[in-house]
DNA sequence: CGAGGCGTTCAGAAATGATGAATTTAATTT
DNA sequence: AAATTAAATTCATCATTTCTGAACGCCTCG
C-alpha cells in the first residue's frame, strides 16, 4: 500500500466516478482502477459498488475513508512541518475572487505578495462565493472571498460588512406601494445554484426566491436589470452610482449586509503557504494578527 | 513520497545506520540510501547526518520522525480496522517465552490458538526479558512475557507473581551465619545485561550485585550454582526441587516476588491478531476481559 | 599502515505502473 | 426493440521507477 493507492481512493470516493477522479488526478481510468483494486486486494474488503452510474463506497469503505483521509493529512502535516522555517516559501496559490479584483484590493494584493514572497506565484480566479468554495473544498483553489456563511471545514477571516441593496427595473411597480408579496412573487437574478443571498431573503421574505437566470457577474445582473428581466442584488456603493443614470431604482427595504470573509480549508492551516498568505491578507486589510 | 520512504526514514533513524536498516527492511544500503536521499530532496531538507559510523538525526529530522512515525501508525490503523471483523484472522505472531514452555503453558496456548484462530500461525521463542522488550520495540517480535516493569509504550497483562529465591552452592558459607555484606560482595550469576532482578537487589542490599556471568536458560544458572562458580535466582518451586538433591542450598533472606506479565506494543493494541492473542492470554490464565 | 565498517555511486536488470484501444455492462434514448 | 451512451474493466505494450551487486571513497581503529 502507497500513498497514490490512498490519494486514489479518496478522490474516487468524492467523485464517486472513476473518470473524474482520474482527470483531477492527472491520469487515466485504468490506472486509477488499479489503484482501487491493489488496495481492496490488499486490505481484502471491497472498498466501492461498482455501477455502470458511478462508484459508490462500501459501508467499510466508508469506515476506511476516513481512516485513509487522517493518513493523508498526516502525511500533508509532515511535508508543511519540513516546509516551515525555509529560508524562502516556494510555491504557488490559486485565489477566488467574489468580486471585481479592484473591489478586492488585487492589485494591491499581487504587490504585497510579490514584495514580501517573491517565491509564491500567485494565481487570481474571477468566480462566485459558491464556485470557490467547492473548488476549494476539492483543492483545486487554495483560498479565496466569499459571502455569507463559513461552511464547515473552511476556516475565514471576514473581511467586511458589505452593503448590499436590491435593484429592480426602473418601470418595476413603479405607481404602486411596493410590497414584500411584489418582491416575493417577482422573478430574481440570483448569483448562483446556492446563492448565499437566499437564505437572507428567506428570512426577509418568508419564502424562497424564484430565478430563471443565475448570473455571478455583477455587470451582467446589472445589465439584465436594466432590461426588466427582475430583480437582484448588487454592492450598494454600485448600485447608487447607476442609480444617478437613471436605468435602475434601488429597493432600499430590501437592503442588508453581508459578511466578506477570506477563507481557506482549515486543515490547511498548518501548509506554510497558506500561513504567509493568511498574513498578507491581513496586512492587506490592516486587521491585526 | 511514498510510504516506503517514510518506513525506511524511521527504522534508519531506529538503528542509525544504513546496512542494518536495509536488512531489517529486507533490502539493501544503496535502495535505502536512495529512500533517504529522495525523501531529503522532496522535503527539501537535511534529515541525517552521515558519519563513517552511520546515520544521525539532524535536528529537523528528529521533528519530522515524529510525523513520519505517526503517518504510518495512521496506516497501520486503516489496515488494522479494516481487518476488523474479517470471517477469520490471518496472520503471523511471534511469541518471546522468558521461561520454559511448560511454566508458561505453551503447549496448551498452542492448542487454544490453532483452534479458536485457526489462522494464526504462532512462532515461540524461547528469550530473556530483556531481549523480548527490545525485539518486540524493533518489531521483530510481536509479544512475550516479561518479568518486572512495564517499559513506556508496553500494555501488559500481568500473570502471577513468581516467587523468586536466591540459590547457592552447597558449601557457600556453610559454617558462618549469612549476612547482607557476604551476599552483595559475591559473584552472582545474572540473567541478563539488563536484569530485571538487579533493581530487587539493589534496594535489599544496597548496592549493584557484580556478575561475570550471565545466562537465561534457568537450567544453566542451576548447573553453574550448582559448580560453585555463584549466587543466582531461581523460581522457588524449581529450587525447592532441586535442594533435595542436595547440590544447592536456598538462601530464603533473599527471596522476593516477581510480577510476570504478557506485553505487546500499546501502539500495536488495535492490531486485530493483537486483539486475539490477547483474548487467549485471558483465557490461558483465566483472567476475565 | 592495513583491515573493516559504512555510505555512496553506477550500470544493468527486474519490477512496477501507465497508457490507449478494445470489451463489457447496464441504463437511457430513439 | 434497437441504438446510444456512459461507465468500469481488460489486455498488450510501453515507459518509468526501483532494486541489485560490484566497485569506490572515506574514516576509524588496532
Amino acid at each position: 500500500m502507497e500513498f497514490y493507492h490512498l490519494r486514489s481512493f479518496v478522490v474516487v470516493a468524492e467523485t464517486k466516478n472513476l473518470t473524474q477522479a482520474a482527470k483531477r488526478l492527472c491520469s487515466t481510468p485504468p490506472a486509477i482502477s488499479a489503484h482501487i483494486k491493489t488496495l481492496e486486494q490488499e486490505l481484502d474488503t471491497a472498498l466501492f459498488v461498482r455501477s455502470t452510474k458511478g462508484m459508490t463506497l462500501t459501508e467499510k469503505g466508508q469506515l476506511l475513508l476516513i481512516k485513509a483521509q487522517k493518513t493523508l493529512d498526516s502525511a500533508v502535516d509532515m511535508v508543511n512541518l519540513a516546509a516551515d522555517n525555509q529560508d524562502e516559501l516556494i510555491g504557488h496559490f490559486s485565489l477566488g475572487l467574489n468580486q471585481s479584483i479592484q473591489a478586492l484590493k488585487g492589485a494591491e494584493f499581487i504587490d504585497n505578495i510579490s514584495e514580501n514572497c517573491p517565491g509564491i506565484s500567485l494565481q487570481l480566479q474571477q468566480s462566485s462565493t459558491g464556485k470557490i468554495m467547492t473548488e476549494i473544498q476539492t483543492g483545486q483553489m487554495d483560498g479565496g472571498y466569499i459571502y455569507g456563511e463559513i461552511p464547515d471545514g473552511f476556516t475565514a477571516i471576514e473581511i467586511k460588512q458589505e452593503n448590499i441593496t436590491t435593484i429592480a427595473p426602473k418601470n418595476f411597480a413603479s405607481e404602486k406601494i411596493i410590497t414584500q408579496l411584489d418582491l416575493a412573487q417577482s422573478m430574481w437574478i440570483t448569483m448562483e445554484q446556492y446563492c448565499p443571498f437566499d437564505k437572507v431573503l428567506k428570512q426577509k421574505l418568508g419564502t424562497s426566491i424564484q430565478s430563471k437566470v443565475q448570473s455571478a457577474h455583477d455587470q451582467s445582473r446589472l445589465e439584465l436589470v436594466k432590461n426588466g428581466l427582475g430583480l437582484s442584488f448588487i454592492e450598494l456603493a454600485v448600485a447608487e452610482k447607476e442609480q444617478l443614470t437613471g436605468d435602475i431604482q434601488i429597493i432600499p427595504q430590501l437592503s442588508f449586509q453581508m459578511p466578506l470573509s477570506f477563507v481557506v480549508l482549515t486543515k490547511r492551516l498548518n501548509d506554510p503557504i497558506v500561513k504567509a498568505l493568511i498574513q498578507e491578507i491581513n496586512i492587506l486589510w490592516e486587521a491585526p494578527l
